[in-house]
DNA sequence: GAGCCATGTGAAAAAACCTCACAGAAGGTC
DNA sequence: GACCTTCTGTGAGGTTTTTTCACATGGCTC
């Protein structure tokens, strides 16, 4: 035979989308089943691959090291498939499509998708998820939000909108946090990066007033935001954590922020095209901005975060 | 949600399996399951899409374009999936591993590996599939099978020995081809690629006698030969097709070979270490060498291919 | 230690999947 | 043209996998 016998697909997807969440939990309600069924599926596939693929209490539970690298290999081929597979062309009006980053996506701004549907359930809305740089006509994307610093090169023609802080700050997991660290301790440790953002700590470094931002030990990038945060939560090290993605890992313990966030250069922006932006198009960038406002603030800096919203 | 429903991913993987072999009971053999198992998939698949993915008559069943595609991009998916995966090191002595193009594999290696376990049944063999370049130590290779032309150029220290001739010719889908084919018909239509072996077409040129190869009216080029392959048998232009890999279409009639089938420059070689070729090694090469011996030539030039055996 | 949260699990139900056996369709052979 | 071969489609029924429900368990906070 030319390939041989596979776990169940549907394990591996179970998994792949435990290990993007980080919480069976929210994996169950992606897949719109019991986080039971997910805790079997998992457990199934580490009994066939006879591998350990979580670790940690049940309430805090974690990926191994080699789970970390199975579902960070599982999910751009499940994206793949998604993307491959021919959609039915919706019937009803032409959906609002808004890009943005698929960890900004899953942590901000799909929690919160419902509330505009509440208010306006005349406009469709479908979220487009990617990391790099968007062409409003080639995509067909309406509205994109993206994270801005000044130093940012603007290579395109468009009006963006800050709507939001981008507060960001170390975060790690509590075995790793003293309960007063200091910046060379943080310095010290092995650093966590992402592709789609990987000025976060010289970024995060100017925001502390540091001009000089030392050389790390070692480094680890990640394709993803949501990998970069399972891996610290793993214990592998210290990542500048955007406030909006870890907030919920922090209240549930999995990560600590010792020094706290700081509300960086970079802001959160609605994009839309410099001419024809539609009526809905500015109905949604105006509902950011409220739902910007109201997303509350972290713990400010230097003291030991516990959490908490 | 962040990620819609996606169709069962059994029938996805069950209609990829198709779209390699281009026959369901290949593929049903490929799953260890039974044909109507695979069939059920596919016409499920097919319904929960909306779209077509299959059509011709059910002894010689096409993929229609849309199926083409989705089977192409399903292919790299389940690949990833697959590599991804981690294996359980095998308790038995280390396999001998043989690198290939997955195509060779499918078509002509591993139906004939029955016959190397059957009398050297304490020698595991391994096959690995990869189209491109192979590095002995790196990969774990102990033998690497690959088409050779007097061209290429060979960048690296090794022993190849030449075991088949590469016998290659223009298929195409019974509808396209008529009884007398002139070199000039098969030039005006379109023609197929295979990214692995883009020179095929000048190669076959070249050994029918021709300085010059016209230029094509369309070209599509392909990640793989089994989907040039199928792209061929579903009329969408003409492919250089190497005799092993086409015998059972051209046996079975989803394609012609009007021109019959050239030896060309090229062979196909067995590519062993300069130095250190165990004795596994230097028993798989020699039996390579008797079943290239003992592989069926194909009809030769000039006369209309009926297929046959 | 009461309360909360997330996962683990037994048993039963539901769904998905597969097999078997036969039918039908197309092509090749003599 | 009758017959044979090959491959897919399908009805009925069985098997396996997956899911659910309800409750247990373990860790944490206050």
């Amino acid at each position: 035979m030319a390939r041989r016998q596979l776990p169940s697909l549907n394990a591996l997807r179970a998994f792949e989308a435990f290990g993007r969440h980080g919480r069976m939990t929210l994996a169950a309600d992606e897949l719109c089943v019991t986080h039971g069924a997910v805790s079997r599926q998992i457990r199934q596939l580490e009994e066939q691959l006879g591998v350990t693929l979580t670790e940690g209490p049940r309430s805090r539970l974690r990926l191994t090291a080699e789970g970390l690298k199975l579902a960070q290999a599982l999910s751009p081929a499940f994206d793949q498939i998604e993307a491959a597979v021919p959609r039915h062309v919706q019937a009803g009006p032409k959906p609002l499509v808004v890009s943005c980053l698929p960890t900004f996506a899953m942590k901000w701004l799909i929690p919160r998708l419902p509330r505009f549907q509440a208010a306006h359930p005349e406009i469709p809305v479908r979220v487009a998820e990617s990391n790099g740089p968007f062409d409003f006509k080639a995509d067909g994307i309406d509205l994109a939000i993206r994270m801005r610093s000044p130093d940012t090169v603007v290579t395109y023609e468009a009006v963006a909108t800050p709507f939001m802080e981008h507060y960001h700050g170390p975060v790690m997991a509590p075995e790793l946090a003293t309960s007063s660290m200091t910046l060379e301790q943080i310095f010290a440790m092995p650093r966590l990066l992402t592709r789609t953002f990987v000025e976060s700590w010289s970024d995060w470094a100017r925001n502390v007033e540091l001009d000089h931002l030392p050389p790390a030990v070692s480094e680890q990038e990640f394709d993803h935001y949501f990998y970069m945060i399972e891996a610290a939560a793993a214990g592998l090290g210290v990542a500048i954590g955007p406030w909006a993605f870890v907030q919920r890992d922090l209240a549930s313990g999995r990560l600590v922020a010792p020094l706290g966030f700081t509300s960086g250069r970079a802001k959160i922006v609605a994009v839309t095209p410099p001419d024809g932006a539609t009526q809905e198009t500015l109905l949604f960038r105006d509902w950011l901005l409220s739902e910007g406002a109201s997303t509350p603030s972290p713990p400010q800096a230097a003291c030991r975060s516990r959490g908490g919203r």
